[in-house]
RNA sequence: UCCUCCAUAGCUCAAUGGUAGAGCGACCGGCUGUUAACCGGUAGGUUCUAGGUUCGAGUCCUAGUGGAGGAGCCA
């Protein structure tokens, strides 16, 4: 079983022509060095003719390196003992064991050491990142330098072992990275609220014409509308989309299943790993408007094989993080999730709990009729499960991941596979919810319909149009095969992996609604 | 989008309707192989915006903007 990396931590040595600093803390006293990185902290000695220890980070993992900088070096009055947080700076020196037995960096003039100032900080009371606590609703705000903190350095170091460890267990497993489109012109995703990709003119005043009738106002500006050069024709009371750049109407993609099953049904595995975009108003830790998503697809895959894949795939990218940024993780462990890391181990070791929704739904009755547990939605079959109740499956009864299978298939999506067998009223469908403490849902997957006219009744009963599907349909017509895949959530994996607790705290620079700065 | 709460120094927060304060950070000095350093001092404010009530508003009222927590939607 994996366990946490020891001190320091793994990390690739840099070909760049100076030393990292997750290097210089591993190298030989003795060693000659240069090292690049931005000033944490300066604390000053007059002890020894004077001398100044400065903390410096450059990224490469998550402990600083500290510069001894020696009194007699040129610049010492002038500018090391002005140096403040943020500044960069460049220092020559030797690698040295310093009285608690960690590695730092010696410069003095006596040994040709130096320290060269590349950047100041311009009016340190104003630079934005003290060395103090900070709340991470302030840091938001200064989302460009953010990152220079020991959290939000650790979570992109983590960001970026998760991303990697999700690449190479595909690849390993022979799946084929496919890179579904961006933007989308098909009507048919259906997955929620879409951001509109458009080069027509919105400053027309389109709203000014909405209404029953056409108004002498609405027909003054059309008749304005179609003699200016460059204005797109329109229709009343609708955008005629056939002017547009594409010839109809586009959008950012709410999730690349679908095109990437046309891929799955050529070369059996594959996945998509991109952003995605939903313009759903919703203002929750959980939710951003642009995320990055993971969907892989099987060909000749069933429900089961499609839940072995998700669970070995969690697995296998908590296995990573222990493996390779144990520094990043014993800090989230003790300073943003007490715990963590046992939290993490126990994930690890256990093979996760899998139950239908059948079977949930009387877990759930059980512990409401027991008095054990009491929620504010009711527990009902054939309803969506609330958060209330996938939390109480995954946090208190069993308290661990819990593969949640066969849903209705009233509150699921049309492409999910109709189960068979089932009993008048109770029709359920091959689809998979993966819930996690703490944060809920974090996979949701199915195994596909891939029976065209099993399809095309379900397309019909939810009062779809199927000449959208054309493409799609086509699959069931061309040699169609069993297939599954699932949708993960990266930043909820971050969140699962780091603890932390708001999903715009470990992407870069989170888009929410009325939040696009940076 | 709904419910609840919040907005005061660079940051985190105090201040009964009556002179706007502390801690941290910054700056200056002291001490120190320091490392969440420590000790002393200094500077720092249009109390989110726009109205209103009042002799008087950081405090009460209305609207707006932004943020947090929860819900819905979902990944």
């Amino acid at each position: 079983m994996s366990t946490l990396a020891s001190p320091p931590a793994a990390a690739p040595s840099s070909t760049a022509p100076w030393t990292r600093v997750s290097d210089a803390l591993r190298a030989a006293p003795g060693t000659k060095v240069t090292v690049k990185g931005w000033v944490r902290t300066r604390r000053d000695s007059k002890a020894e003719g004077g001398m100044s220890f400065i903390a410096l980070h450059d990224g490469s993992c998550f402990d600083t390196i500290q510069i001894v900088a020696k009194g007699d070096l040129g610049n010492y009055a002038a500018e090391i003992a002005r140096l403040c947080t943020g500044c960069s700076i460049e220092c020559d020196g030797t690698i040295v064991t310093n009285p608690k037995g960690g590695a730092e960096v010696a410069a003095g003039a006596a040994d040709g050491g130096a320290v060269r100032v590349i950047g100041w900080v311009d009016d340190p009371d104003k630079y934005p990142i003290q060395p103090k606590a900070h709340s991470f609703e302030y840091l938001r705000e200064v989302a460009h330098l953010r990152v220079r903190t020991n959290t939000f350095g650790a979570v992109a170091r983590v960001r970026h072992c998760l991303a990697m460890a999700i690449h190479r267990f595909f690849d390993e497993r022979g799946f084929c990275w496919v890179h579904t489109p961006i933007i989308t012109a098909s009507d048919c995703e259906g997955a929620g609220q879409m951001f509109r990709v458009s080069t027509l003119d919105l400053l027309r005043p389109l709203a000014r014409l909405q209404g029953t009738g056409e108004s002498e106002e609405a027909k003054k500006v059309r008749a304005e509308c179609a003699a200016k050069p460059g204005m797109p024709p329109w229709t009343y009371g609708q955008v005629d989309f056939s002017s547009d750049f594409f010839g109809k109407e586009a959008h950012l993609t709410v999730s690349g299943q679908l095109n990437v099953e046309t891929y799955a049904c050529a070369l059996s595995n594959v996945y998509t790993f991109g952003p995605t975009f939903r313009a759903e108003n919703s203002n929750t830790a959980r939710h951003l408007a642009e995320f990055w998503m993971i969907e892989p697809e099987m060909a000749f895959c069933d429900l089961a094989w499609d839940a072995d894949i998700a669970e070995a795939m969690l697995k296998h990218c908590i296995k990573a993080v222990f493996e390779e940024r144990g520094d990043d993780l014993r800090f989230f462990d003790e300073r943003i999730e007490k715990g963590l890391i046992d939290r993490l181990k126990h994930v690890l070791e256990s093979p996760f709990k899998r139950i239908t929704y059948t079977q949930a739904i009387e877990i759930l009755e059980e512990a409401v009729r027991s008095g054990k547990k009491k929620f504010e939605f009711p527990v009902k079959w054939g309803t969506d499960l609330q958060s209330e109740h996938e939390r109480y499956l995954t946090e208190e009864h069993f308290m661990l991941p819990v593969i949640l299978t066969n849903y209705p298939k009233q509150i699921k999506a049309f492409y999910m596979r109709l189960d068979e067998g089932c009993a008048p009223g109770r029709e359920t469908v091959s689809a998979m919810d993966i819930l996690v403490p703490k944060i809920g849902e974090i996979i949701g997957g199915s195994q596909r319909e891939e029976r065209l006219e099993k399809l095309d009744q379900r397309i019909d009963e939810m009062g779809l149009d199927k000449n959208a599907y054309w493409w799609y349909r086509d699959l069931r017509r061309y040699g169609t095969v069993p297939h599954a895949g699932f949708g993960l959530g990266f930043e909820r994996l971050i969140l699962f992996v780091t603890g932390m607790q708001n999903i715009r705290d470990v992407i870069p620079f989170p888009r929410a609604p009325k939040q696009a700065e940076f």
